[in-house]
RNA sequence: GGUCCCUUCGUCUAUCGGUUAGGACACCAGAUUUUCAAUCUGGGAAGAGGGGUUCGACUCCCCUAGGGACUGCCA
């Protein structure tokens, strides 16, 4: 294990093969927070020895999804394809210790191998692992595999699973290098783990059961093992593997749903983590708290109610600026025009109904009524309320708000409750139609609020619009 | 099939042998009320089952059950 005075080396490896699953961004930020809190480095490294499934697009995708998220990666990000001469390197010193050797077994012989090897009760051996091919044979078309011990246990000291142990007749004899001379997955991790001198590798539960495989190659390789952390899966809110139909599972979905970044990392951070009783923390305080040794071993599920209220916190603390901006690209992705009135309305709009959105998406929702064009169509409902005593009566309070000078909501709400006041009947008496005729039928926030967001000219029309209406 | 991992309220979790088993989300009720929310107050809600160890187990051990991962010339 590394010196415990050596700083501290992370990790986040993905593979550019689509989208950033939400798992994977968990795995990022932990090794990010453990890289943070003990002063060491996160690095990146993009896992794109299949050749066939990698592409560029996903490596943009990778990159947008940890800026996104706020996981700012150390150094350049490593690309393992072009490590491939070093990972060749390794596997003809494994050739050469007798830890490798050359198999000229066929996808299919290999296939069948294993079936009998399992019907025998342990994992593939492969007949090529005490055979030297003959001259004529040792170029033929083969793989490299690791030649597994027969006897014994592998023992993995995982943090937080504490000692795992693997029967060695349970682990087949893994290709290290396929029949076109590439080099796969646990070879090259191993490799790279090594030569970038990861301390700690804190990846999902999915790969415990390589931590094993990884760990025969580090010995035979002589190199000294890292410190293994295997996080607990994310897993859907019905506890069966996140996929589509949960809703969303990569980083990018969530972004599109409205979600802003650090409240996911607050949220994600909380799923396998915790810090006793304490919910909503800043990033300060998460790298200051985080420790591998506080990390849960079960799976969680994910509870969007949860999300959503965290979510919805950070939405009414931060700046409105900044949420009128989001909430304006909002609007534009759902191709609803905004001219510079617009602008001007959602930024009194946004501050006055923040505190009810759950999402970017809610505070468009809760935002589209001031952004509807004159006249408005009025409901149903809008107008049965609408009969002659409540016509004079905005009639009435259209006088009284246009001598109204303060349209803040504090001075619109004193101003609609001195007017109930004088008009010797409860709000509810006219409230309903009045915001029908502001509104439409779009949600619209308390009346004071709506007011105020729609400024006096535009909400004065909009009633005049309902009183000129024919009934 | 084999190997490995996991198991406290519906959900995320606290507890690290002695607590009325705590918090948060959700839920229910009440208050407020101009829609929907928001807000405030109160409430219900948990140690998978069975054996041990111990003066004493949610906590340690074993078994069972359930869930999950891996088992590939994917990562």
């Amino acid at each position: 294990m590394p010196d415990s005075a050596s700083p501290v080396v992370t990790r986040i490896a993905p593979s550019p093969t689509g989208q950033m699953h939400i798992g994977n961004a968990r795995a990022a930020l932990f090794n990010w927070l453990y890289a943070r809190h003990t002063g060491g480095a996160f690095l990146l490294r993009i896992e794109d020895t299949d050749r066939e499934r990698s592409t560029e697009d996903a490596v943009q995708v990778i990159f947008d999804s940890l800026s996104w998220l706020g996981l700012q990666w150390d150094g350049e990000p490593v690309f393992q394809f072009a490590r491939a001469p070093l990972h060749k390197a390794a596997v003809d010193r494994l050739l050469a210790s007798g830890h490798a050797f050359r198999c000229y077994m066929s996808v299919e012989e290999s296939n069948a191998a294993r079936e009998a090897a399992r019907a025998a009760g342990h994992a593939l051996r492969s007949p090529w692992r005490d055979r030297e091919p003959t001259l004529g044979q040792h170029n033929a078309p083969h793989v490299v595999r690791f030649r597994t011990p027969s006897d014994g246990d592998t023992v993995v000291e995982d943090i937080v699973r504490g000692t795992v142990r693997f029967p060695n007749k349970d682990l087949e004899d893994f290709v290290l290098l396929r029949t076109d001379g590439t080099t796969i997955y646990n070879l090259a991790v191993t490799v790279d783990d090594h030569d970038m001198g990861i301390t700690h590798v804190i990846r999902g539960e999915e790969h415990l059961s390589n931590a094993g495989r990884q760990s025969l190659l580090y010995r035979a390789l002589g190199w000294e093992l890292p410190i293994f952390a295997h996080l607990p899966l994310i897993l859907g809110n019905d506890g069966a593997k996140l996929s589509k139909r949960h809703g969303a599972q990569s980083v990018g979905e969530f972004q599109a749903m409205g979600y802003l970044p650090e409240a996911l990392r607050n949220y994600l951070a909380k799923l396998g983590w915790g810090h006793g009783d304490d919910e909503i923390f800043s990033d300060e305080q998460a790298i200051d708290w985080f420790d591998l040794a506080d990390v849960v071993k079960a799976p969680a599920r994910l509870d969007w109610d949860k999300l959503a209220h965290i979510n919805n916190h950070y939405l009414r603390n931060t700046d409105d600026a900044r949420l009128v901006a989001l909430a304006t690209e909002a609007h534009l992705g759902r191709g609803v025009a905004i001219d510079d009135a617009g602008r001007a309305a959602l930024a009194r709009a946004v501050p006055l109904v923040k505190e009810g959105a759950k999402t970017i998406l809610e505070l468009a929702d809760l935002t589209v009524f001031v952004l509807e064009r004159r006249p408005l169509t009025l409901t149903e409902k809008t107008l049965a309320l609408l009969d002659q005593t409540t016509r004079d009566r905005l009639q009435r309070l259209c006088v009284w708000l246009a001598g109204t000078p303060d349209w803040s909501h504090s001075g619109l709400a004193a101003a609609l409750a001195a007017f109930a006041a004088d008009e010797g009947v409860g709000l509810g008496k006219f409230g309903p139609a009045l915001r029908g005729a502001l509104a439409g039928g779009a949600s619209a926030p308390d009346l004071a609020s709506a007011l105020s967001a729609l400024g006096s000219d535009e909400a004065l029309g909009r009633i005049a619009d309902a009183l000129s209406h024919v009934q």
